[in-house]
DNA sequence: TGCGAACTATTGCGTGAACAACTATTGTTC
DNA sequence: GAACAATAGTTGTTCACGCAATAGTTCGCA
């Protein structure tokens, strides 16, 4: 039953493990609906996540570092990831000059030939999926719900991307 | 009020892509919350989802096949799952007689022990992290979106537990 | 200036999950 | 009622990711 009194019930059907449920399954849903156009696209979602984020940079580059942070992937992750993008020709990697530990990644005119193939149809997935679900109200409330979840549990973020 | 005419400005730039990135950056950050309590406990958080969804099971059982629909997971990934938890004595399979190609899985009285044992410390991580960020009310909110969401992305789950 | 601590990226290694193939059982249709 | 399709679960294989260890570089501090 829907109660609205703080029941001391069992812990086990506790509402808010329903509504970490809920967010993973609404993550678990986008995903696959993603699915299909990634894979036909030959690319990973996180592939597909790195390329966006180095389009998004200032000259589509970004440090090994910085770039493993926004993806929210280790660094170890990301040196294969960059490799598997590398080798198809999608991201390029030079030595940086004025921290010779570094390392830029940058997107090569063919990952951003790629990644803009892609975003039309992934734009559309998304308003079919996610944000057209929702009136615009509707959207912007839970955009501002997220963020100050996203403030909380993130807080090194909030100077970020999204 | 970011916006409210409908820009056709650059997709790389996209309003929806952030807000993708959001509902991803929520999901990693509750998961870090979560991460070194499963640890100290020695389960991962699949095992633990698995635990759960039996025990909120008449019996304590399920249906392989059921399960992993529940747990979001292939039937091999369950597998190995069960498997893992049945060396530690906290799931139990046992054949089904009426379909006699179907296995329960049961929680264990161990396995329900550990499961009440971690709940508490659980549920005031998710307080502390995602539920108890917001108000009541803005929480109720949040979960009537995501569930709108969620019925259109997963709709046969409509019935499920969550 | 020099020495140690901290940082950057990569690599070896172990683990966990998905896919495809396989066996066993159930249901369906003629 | 016998052949065929569909379903349940397991296993072999592959692969992506994180962790720990490593080499190279920069910073801090005396």
């Amino acid at each position: 039953m829907t109660n609205t009194a703080p029941t001391a019930a069992d812990p086990i059907t506790d509402e808010r493990l329903t509504a970490t449920g809920l967010l993973e399954e609404v993550r678990a849903g986008l995903q696959e609906a993603f699915a299909s156009q990634f894979a036909e696209q030959g690319l990973s979602p996180l592939e597909f996540e790195v390329l966006l984020r180095l389009a998004r940079s200032p000259q589509h580059r970004l440090r090994m570092a910085d770039l493993a942070a926004q993806v929210l992937m280790s660094a170890s992750g990301l040196t294969r990831v960059a490799d598997r993008l590398e080798a198809a020709g999608l991201l390029e990697r030079s030595s940086c000059s004025e921290d010779r530990r570094g390392t830029w990644a940058a997107a090569t005119p063919a990952g951003m030939a790629r990644l803009r193939a892609m975003l039309p149809g992934h734009l559309e997935v998304i308003e079919r999926w996610y944000t057209g679900v929702l009136s615009p109200d509707e959207l912007d409330l839970l955009i501002r719900l997220l963020r100050k979840i996203r403030d909380v549990v993130r807080p090194g973020a909030v100077a970020g991307v999204a």
